[in-house]
DNA sequence: TACTAAAAGCGAACGATGGTCGCTTTTAAG
DNA sequence: CTTAAAAGCGACCATCGTTCGCTTTTAGTA
């Protein structure tokens, strides 16, 4: 990277991806906390101050990609939503959408997800806007399913919550029940059950 | 606490009480990784090597009783769970003694819930012995429900592990639907009516 | 009564951490 | 050729969790 010129923005979010990628070789195997900012230097190849160059501090480090993925789940599953069929069928495939992302990159969202619960508290609240927005797009699947007359009437964000919160602990666990599809489609089958009209 | 006389079993376990409570006034307010081992001491009225003397690690301080709590659910869990009753409706009220403990104490147990699921992994590993008791407590139940025809078919700890997972996370948020109380009955709506046959 | 070993309590010190400061090198503009 | 600006970064800082070893108190023993 030479140097005396400034980075455009293209070139300074490709860096933060480098950087990134180098880094989360390290601290998935070992757990984000459990990593130093040293360690985490030396595995991208550069001086720890650089770091701080790209990212304000440690946490900003798996915020940024964590939001970044929660981004890419939203649109993602917006564009399910978006379709034209039975809302419950649609609920179910943005699940599906949500599993892939969890199991895509080796589980990096999923590992993401973890470790984001981890943060510091203050850490947490930036991420806490983001994680709304998913959450706004399941409760208004769900109410579009309650106007259908497919779910009953229940409290849409409680569910959409419920929803949310029970998958990355099902099928990110050290208690296997079967493949994490499996455990998927069974805890969507109970749940889409327990709203069924 | 007189020194040169070594105290009984009954004398550290109560003193470790004393200081629990004591510490936790503060880490309650800021979260348990926010708050030094120099302001749990002070805290405490303590020196910080006393907090050596009867916990092993920082984290053992919160791993200790988030245990003990846990302990005590499952006992009580287990006294409700051996009623002469439908699985079902015994499974309910398992699920209210759960809510009287994560509320109980201005939610000591529901913080040290969150607050455990921050510590170091090694520490979490120390927990996931308990963790699991309770679950398979919750797994006979859904078993013996399948078992009278009262439940569907379902795999009874993939079913045990979704609503161990769902109520803290449900009940401890910054978006409440409704009361504690209303979250969790609502919750346990949706989730037995998707394990009725 | 004096001595001694053992125990509780604890502050100084240690090695490690996240984060900052300011230096070095490179680059383009004038 | 000079200069300002930018990228990169290691020494340094304050604070952390944990350990070491000291002080005080106590009871048992000679």
């Amino acid at each position: 990277m030479p140097k005396g010129i400034p980075l455009t923005e293209e070139e300074v979010a490709k860096r933060r991806h480098e950087i990134f990628h180098q880094v989360a070789r390290v601290f998935l195997k070992k757990g984000f906390q459990e990593t130093s900012m040293r360690e985490l230097a030396g595995s991208a190849g550069v001086g720890k101050s650089t770091l701080y160059d790209y990212f304000r501090t440690k946490d900003d480090i798996l915020i940024y990609f964590f939001e970044d993925q929660l981004n890419d789940l939203t649109e993602a599953a917006q564009k399910v939503a978006l379709h034209n069929s039975p809302a419950d069928f649609r609920l179910r495939q943005v699940m599906k959408v949500h599993l892939e992302f969890l199991q895509a990159n080796k589980s990096l969202f999923m590992k993401l997800t973890t470790e984001a619960q981890r943060l510091k508290l203050e850490s947490q609240k930036q991420i806490q806007k983001k994680r709304h927005a998913y959450q706004d797009l399941l409760r208004g699947l769900i109410e579009e399913g309650i106007r259908e007359g497919k779910f009953r009437n229940v409290d849409p964000l409680l569910a959409a919550r419920m929803l949310i919160n029970t998958m990355a602990p099902v099928v990110f666990t050290t208690r296997p029940t079967g493949t994490a599809q499996e455990m998927l489609e069974e805890t969507l089958d109970i749940f889409l059950k327990g709203l069924q009209a």
